[in-house]
DNA sequence: AATGAATGAGACTTCATTCAT
DNA sequence: TATGAATGAAGTCTCATTCAT
């Protein structure tokens, strides 16, 4: 891909992350474009339609995930540790995970994209793991899994962050300590 | 109001209700209007645009939420078994707050429709005065207040209700507790 | 049908009729709508997208052809005749049959909308009718059927009326005499 | 002209030739490009619009058009049979005449590009010198010309060719003859 | 008062053409 | 010179809102 190609790629996935999670995956093609500096034509040319677009951008959010996940895992001691810094991460990344597209069933979109599907997994093992690990510590309580936490960063993550939502994960951290 | 109008009102908001709550707030008014068994004029004699509509509906939730408040009072002999039949009750209404016109800040809407305004407040005394009680009681942890489980509910009651969203629903009460 | 609605409607197909044998099935809605003095949503109200408002006039052509042959058969006595004044008549009327959807097996949209099958299964066994009269009477050539006639009158008719058309148009039925 | 470059224009016409009697002269450029196997931008360095490209098109099915009578000339001993032979050769050709160049006046785009101008008038002077050798035989009606046939030629080619296109055909020269 | 028809602005998408690489 | 990326105008379709019946 041409130089310049690449560099109107990666802006308008840019672009697409942040209004996506702002305003919803509703946010009009023409509004991406204009934020990304490219015309609709360009961003049709590389996104065939809305849903390609969306699973460029749940794409980049996972390989995001999955680099906090590997950093956290770095840098922590206690499988709990690196949970905590994970979730903290996510929040302050405000990824939202677009329509859900982890946490109810496998949707046909990600089915049909391998890449969409590979970096979705590798992120959802490195997730599992950490998760089992902090629940054989015996700091995680056992009635609740990879599932339930995703579920709710998802709903956490989209609305605007502030102190009251940082103050909701901490209650949501207490929680689900043994 | 005639009787026949009054019904086609009623019906028009609960229509209204399921649809917003299922489909968002964008739901097609000529849906709601189909749902409600009446035509799209109805609607718009009733309701003169879509603000006008999401007002009325929000003015029935805090409706149901004030009276789920009272209810909990009635039955409940704590304030924190108070706080968590009410949470529980709010999940299974489903009652989403549309556009959070509770939890940041008070838009304009609330401000210039007076019915809207002062059964919000109703529901917020009620609600703030259980919180007032279960802190009181030593039952509920000081470092949040009326704005934190709010905005929690109101993220929470978007998604689909389902096993994973009641134990997050626990997770959070046991964070909740003192 | 409210009498505007139907009034409006009428136009409508009237106005694509023209526009669609003058300039194709691809003439933009928009001066469709405009040729028949609505608004693009009136059109779009009526016909849900543009192969809806193709059958509706496919089957006011059907319609119009089987009342020419009618009229025909009243007028004259033999079938050969009554083939020859029909003939004329389908090129005076500029009915072009869009989409060939008599002469190449039965499309889909055929299929899928009942009122314009029947008129056309109507109009085909008039035209049928006429053909296997004019053969039995020895007037018309038993080598050809109702498939090369339609076929024919189909590319005949896309191409202006003229004094040159209408030439061709005898020579065809010269060559059709047995 | 390089020779690569040679090689190029003559892949784009004739694919624009294949696309252009299949789909239509609207044929996005994209596509014709692609069928020649170059990119649009070397498309457009040879024929500035689409114009230029169907000017090109109309220009090789003329020369073909000559050649198809030149080489019946040779081979047939009758005005009339060459004329036979010469539609077709045309009907197998499905050499659509574009936007009927020449049968219903002398569009601009003709008047402006010489080599058109010369290759159809070459064409049109063979043919009117076999129409009328056949018409001075005998053999032909004399209430018909060029444009008669050309006309139908022209309207004919536009569908598949097929049996029942094959028995129209017949049936056209018998109403020719004389 | 109720209905649903009409309007037109705006969102989506395609493609002819231009232009940077 | 060849390529294919970028642009934006134009066409399709939807829906909030108004208005005739």
């Amino acid at each position: 891909m041409r130089a310049d190609a690449q560099r109107n790629r990666d802006q308008i996935v840019a672009a697409a992350r942040v209004l996506f999670t702002a305003n919803g995956v509703d946010t009009p093609m023409e509004e991406i474009a204009r934020a990304a500096g490219v015309g609709v034509g360009t961003l049709y040319r590389r996104f065939p339609d809305r849903d390609a677009l969306v699973n460029a951008v749940s794409t980049d959010m996972f390989q995001r995930l999955a680099e906090a996940i590997t950093a956290a895992n770095a840098s922590e001691k206690s499988a709990w540790a690196v949970l905590q810094r994970f979730l903290r991460s996510w929040s302050e990344f405000r990824l939202g995970l677009l329509q859900d597209p982890m946490c109810h069933g496998i949707p046909a979109a990600i089915e049909a994209d391998p890449e969409l599907r590979e970096v979705r997994q590798r992120w959802l093992d490195l997730f599992e793991d950490v998760i089992q690990r902090a629940q054989d510590d015996g700091d995680l309580r056992k009635d609740v899994g990879l599932l339930e936490i995703a579920t709710f960063m998802n709903m956490f993550i989209r609305d605007e962050r502030s102190e009251v939502t940082d103050r909701i994960l901490d209650v949501m951290l207490d929680g689900l300590r043994a």
